[in-house]
This record gives C-alpha cells, sequence and structure tokens, in this order.
DNA sequence: AATATCGGCGC
DNA sequence: GCGCCGATATT
C-alpha cells in the first residue's frame, strides 16, 4: 500500500461510519496547487461544499463546529491559540445520523447456538407441530430498534427530513431510546404486521431477573 | 451525459 | 484570501 492511499484511510478515521474526504491538489491552470476537498456519503453521493453538505444533511444537523476544509471539530479553545497541535477528534458530532445504512433485518448468525426442537406430526414422534406456539413472533434481539438510529427519510431531493414529533405519553423503557427510536419502532411494527400496536404489556421489571431484565416496546 | 477539474465571483 | 459554485475540459 502506498503513501497516498494510507493517507486516504487515515483521513477516513474518525469520519461517521461511511463517509470519506478526499483531498485534490490542482495541477494545473492560475490556481495550480491549490486543493480542494470533496466529502463522499456512504451512498456514495459526491460533497464540494459545506452549505451543501448541509442542505443535505437538513437542518436537525449542527456544522456550526464542522471545519470542511479539515474535516475536524473546531475545538472551543481554537479561536485564541496559535497552537493547533491537539485538535479534539469528534466529528461524529456533526455527521453522526446520517452514518452507516446497514438494513434493519435480523442479524442472528449461526454461530451464536440456539436450542432447536425438531417437530414432525409422525405419530411415532412425541413432539408435534403446534399451531399456536409456531404462529407466535420469531424473537427479535433485545432492543432491535436500534439499528434503526442511523435512517432517516428522505425528500425528492434526498433532503433529510426532520422527525415527527411524537405524543409525551409515550415513553421508552430500554436504555438509551430515544425519540427517534420509538418513532422508528412504531413506524416498522405498522409496516412488518397487521396486529395492534401495543405499548409495554408486562411489568416493567420481570420476574427472571428482578434485578437486571427490562422491558423494551413491543 | 456524467464526472473531473479549473476559473473566478463575491463575501 | 478563500469558500463556493458555475464554466469548461475530460471520459
Amino acid at each position: 500500500m502506498d503513501v497516498l492511499e494510507k493517507r486516504k484511510i487515515q483521513d477516513c478515521l474518525g469520519l461517521p461510519t461511511g463517509w470519506k474526504r478526499e483531498e485534490v491538489i490542482r495541477k494545473s491552470g492560475l490556481s495550480a496547487g491549490k486543493t480542494d476537498i470533496y466529502y463522499f456519503s456512504p451512498c456514495g453521493r459526491k460533497f464540494r461544499s459545506k452549505p451543501q453538505l448541509a442542505r443535505f444533511l437538513g437542518d436537525s444537523f449542527d456544522l456550526s463546529a464542522f471545519d470542511f476544509r479539515s474535516g475536524k471539530q473546531l475545538s472551543v479553545g481554537a479561536r485564541k491559540s496559535k497552537r493547533l497541535k491537539n485538535i479534539q477528534y469528534d466529528y461524529s458530532r456533526g455527521l453522526k445520523q446520517d452514518a452507516s445504512l446497514v438494513l434493519p433485518i435480523r442479524q442472528t448468525a449461526s454461530i451464536f447456538k440456539q436450542p432447536v426442537t425438531l417437530k414432525t406430526n409422525h405419530a411415532q414422534n412425541r413432539i408435534k407441530a403446534d399451531p399456536k406456539q409456531d404462529a407466535k413472533d420469531v424473537p427479535k434481539q433485545l432492543f432491535w430498534e436500534k439499528r434503526l438510529s442511523n435512517l432517516t427519510a428522505s425528500d425528492s431531493v434526498e433532503r433529510v427530513l426532520k422527525a415527527f414529533d411524537i405524543p409525551d405519553n409515550l415513553l421508552a423503557t430500554g436504555p438509551g431510546l430515544t425519540d427517534e427510536n420509538i418513532l422508528q419502532s412504531i413506524s416498522s411494527s405498522l409496516h412488518l404486521s397487521n396486529h395492534p400496536i401495543t405499548g409495554q404489556t408486562s411489568s416493567k421489571v420481570s420476574h427472571l431477573f428482578p434485578s437486571k431484565r427490562r422491558g423494551t416496546m413491543k
């Protein structure tokens, strides 16, 4: 791997997942030597200015502290200090919400051992298929809705839309679940099933693990 | 036509 | 001086 490639990869570190920053040096003309900065979103779209980036991300993102040229966040102390040696490397703030586009599918792999019961309707088998039990929902990962955290809706010009406000009588009970997670959870429930959508119906504290297990939104 | 590159306006 | 984006070159 050559030096240039290495440099590019280092530029990627610190940027939100999937985003890439490119530095192009002009090699001819009156402005030879000048460098242009480009960003590429996870879906491959190119951005060549901060306003363009802001238009794409929408109003819910604060890019005021983001320096487009350097790709870094301006630290609060950077104003008066000549020494820019140790800048805070927290770019995840500004672009966080738009990060990777991982589909919200179940990702349980076969390498994770799970109990399996073979069921047949053959007369000699003790365990037969139980229609009631089989109709139950397949198990989901706890707080699987968090997989939707980085997904946002876009309008016709690919501008990210701001999420709806939700009624304040809806409360999340899981760790780190935000209002956006709730909205995404409800939306996906509407999309995936015909069943009525309810909030948490069982006790807040599980009788199995009274001290630990918490409920989540259905 | 789409993309890469440079010019140059305007703050 | 420099960011931004239109103009022009390139594929």
